[in-house]
DNA sequence: TGAATATGGCACTAAATGAATGCTGTATCT
DNA sequence: AGATACAGCATTCATTTAGTGCCATATTCA
């Protein structure tokens, strides 16, 4: 499905509530105790945000984890990047197609507009800063022209 | 991860297939052997996407399907939404999230950011019409501002 | 200095999801 | 009547994800 992992999610939450504090040292016990989450899988998010550059750590006692940057440098885009690899969106989006047995090259009709699609959406992860997911309606994009929608959710969904 | 399903991506390979020669009525067979894709698996997408209106189908010998509306009526969101549900990226955003034991609640930090990011890919899915997918370049909405990108792909990944 | 507590890194198991196909029925054309 | 194609549902197998185990290293404090 088109969702975000748990890994991400945590990730978030982490990062949210670091961004609260910020400039304190706060540790994974602090938080996954907060949001009653998986310390461990928490602390997994966190040390991936933190060889990614996202955050700080300290060893010891009081260690624990701070951000690395501002909440307005953070970039959606780097959480995701850095805890689910970048998004394909489709299986043949990748490097070296034939290596992982696509057929449908050279006809496949779909790909470079479903790679526009992906992009489109990267695109938007990266303008959308911590900062933003903190405090701030998310700014949405300027409406391109609106299409008809006809039978968007039909009864059978 | 973020990434559409196999079933979102045939169906979105036979609907432009089917928009390419609108009008006419093909058979599940000739698009799977055209893009060497499993026919059966083609076929429940497309079944699926005719229960949801976007497709008509015929029976029979010279059966098969054909798009029930112009692909300037055709949304992606509505394609993503027959083949795989509308999407929720985080588990807490159902209906009744005590039910499916989200505890995070009242204090998670990210529901309500989360929602608005989900709700911003699906805006852009919904603006984004089959036409679209076919012959143009994604048009890419107009751009928030931008902020600094700093590490955004460390190489960790 | 040694016990306690924190992150760092890797690996592993179990659950959930996704991909693909099997089976039976119905409609249509020749 | 027989061949072909969609309709609907179920089932099997593979992949991915969620969560945890284990041990090492760093830091604080008694």
């Amino acid at each position: 499905m088109l969702q975000f992992t748990k890994s991400t999610e945590y990730g978030l939450i982490g990062l949210v509530h670091l961004a609260d504090r910020r400039g304190e040292v706060i540790s994974v016990r602090e938080i996954a105790d907060t949001y009653r989450i998986p310390r461990r899988h928490l602390g997994e998010s966190l040390k991936a945000l933190c060889r990614a550059g996202l955050l700080e750590s300290q060893r010891g006692v009081h260690g624990g984890y701070r951000l690395a940057l501002e909440p307005e440098g953070v970039a959606l885009s780097a959480v995701v990047a850095a805890l689910e690899g970048k998004p394909s969106l489709t299986s043949c989006e990748t490097e070296h197609p034939e290596a992982v047995g696509c057929h449908v090259e050279p006809n496949c009709p779909i790909r470079s507009p479903i790679q526009r699609i992906r992009q489109g959406l990267w695109r938007q992860m990266e303008q959308t800063s911590l900062r933003a997911l903190i405090d701030e309606p998310l700014a949405l994009p300027g409406a391109p022209s609106p299409i008809e929608h006809l039978n968007l959710f039909p009864p059978g969904n």
